[in-house]
DNA sequence: ACCCTTAAACTAGCGGTGTAAGTTTTGTCG
DNA sequence: CGACAAAACTTACACCGCTAGTTTAAGGGT
């Protein structure tokens, strides 16, 4: 089959119907050829759009960056804008785990992952955080996202109860813990954002707190 | 070449070529084939020892999680005990970066995985954490030492300047982060993992601390 | 001492992977 | 109208995890 008259592929169209064979099937069943079939197509036809399937999964990975939104750093003040960044953060993450063991190793050279990176560094030094203790704050809170996203707790644990009464005697309760999956992950991101928070804060007051953070953005802009 | 006189292969030494050849060359990289070349033996030979590449994987991920030391539980206040054991962690997991994305997935049914977390729970719960809590404590800070380990910050940017001037105004100065690799992840570790343990501190004085804690382990043991 | 079972290597091969190369037809533009 | 680029195609390569069947050595039983 030669070219159509119509394009059957589009950057776009290869983007999301790759997003929904990673959701639908897992990052390992995704492949060039399966993809090509979903798209009504053969594989080798992809290389038209796009150099390599890594690029592929760099731009999936970017769509997905793009819905967290850093619009608080803009209109709130640093420790609530960080909060609501984690949280959509976690919620894009949380909508196609599936990629995430991809996305989640290095921002990388992806458009909407620095666009991020920019957005909550000038957010933290405008608010008088001094720069090496913005770059600072932003990484951790990317650790724990992303390490939350990418290694469910709960999942791992399996709901033979015997399995752990043997040798694992306080975790006799742990296969209760499968059952509970979502809750226990949501429960343990909300308790450590909030001690992360609490201790930022607290070093805030001890390092910052005395500057008027305008001033100090101010003379260091 | 039929059995030979003296066994070429044993699961010890497959697990440690294994290790070297991740740590070496990259987790894409490492294939049965380059493994058995490694051992000078054929692909499929590994299969008397091991059902499948992941059952290998997993021998590789536990060994590397049981370097992690846990005996802080057992000697020192839960807010010590948990600073090693993160500080453990993480060092176990960035002496062998490659095999993180791997090992990042969840516990796992691993018996190193199980009995790291099964002291982390007892330490704390022993420590008068109610035990929802001593879950999720133990959740956070495997998210943020897994993050860590996985996502090098830093890692991701690159070394030309120009790249960010024109669309990222804030990472002006992003291509030293490339420099400072070690430094910028070691810092954001230890800054968001004393913030962390301080958030942690002030929810235990909140809701643990007017209990004795040895009483509270006494009563719910 | 012999046989039988098992172990541990082998070879051959299946179906799948990413992707390079070259082909064919269509749409577009000078 | 002819040239060229675009977008699909087919073919093919080297590699992948893994299965099946083969060969020989090691070890235990009689």
């Amino acid at each position: 089959m030669p070219r159509p008259r119509q394009p059957r592929l589009t950057r776009q169209l290869i983007v999301e119907t790759a997003t929904a064979v990673i959701d639908a099937e897992g990052l390992p069943a995704f492949s060039t050829r399966r993809l090509a079939a979903e798209l009504g197509v053969r594989g080798p036809s992809l290389y038209n759009h796009f150099a390599t399937k890594d690029e592929i999964l760099d731009a999936v990975a970017d769509t997905v960056t793009a819905a967290v939104d850093t619009s608080g750093f803009a209109s709130r003040d640093w420790a609530a804008a960080l909060r609501d960044w984690a949280w959509s953060y976690r919620r894009a993450l949380t909508a196609h785990p599936n990629i995430v063991p991809y996305l989640a190793q290095g921002p990388g050279r992806r458009p909407a992952a620095l666009a991020m990176a920019d957005a909550v560094y000038g957010g933290l030094v405008r608010a008088g955080w001094p720069p090496a203790r913005a770059t600072h704050i932003g990484a951790a809170l990317r650790y724990f996202v992303a390490g939350s996203a990418l290694g469910s707790f709960a999942r791992g644990f399996v709901e033979d109860p015997e399995l752990y009464a043997a040798h694992y005697p306080h975790l006799r309760q742990a296969h209760r813990l499968a059952e509970h999956q979502q809750s226990v992950d949501e429960g343990a991101f909300a308790l450590g954002l909030d001690a992360l928070l609490h201790g930022l804060a607290a070093e805030y007051a001890r390092t910052v707190g005395p500057l008027d953070p305008v001033e100090s953005a101010r003379s260091s802009g």
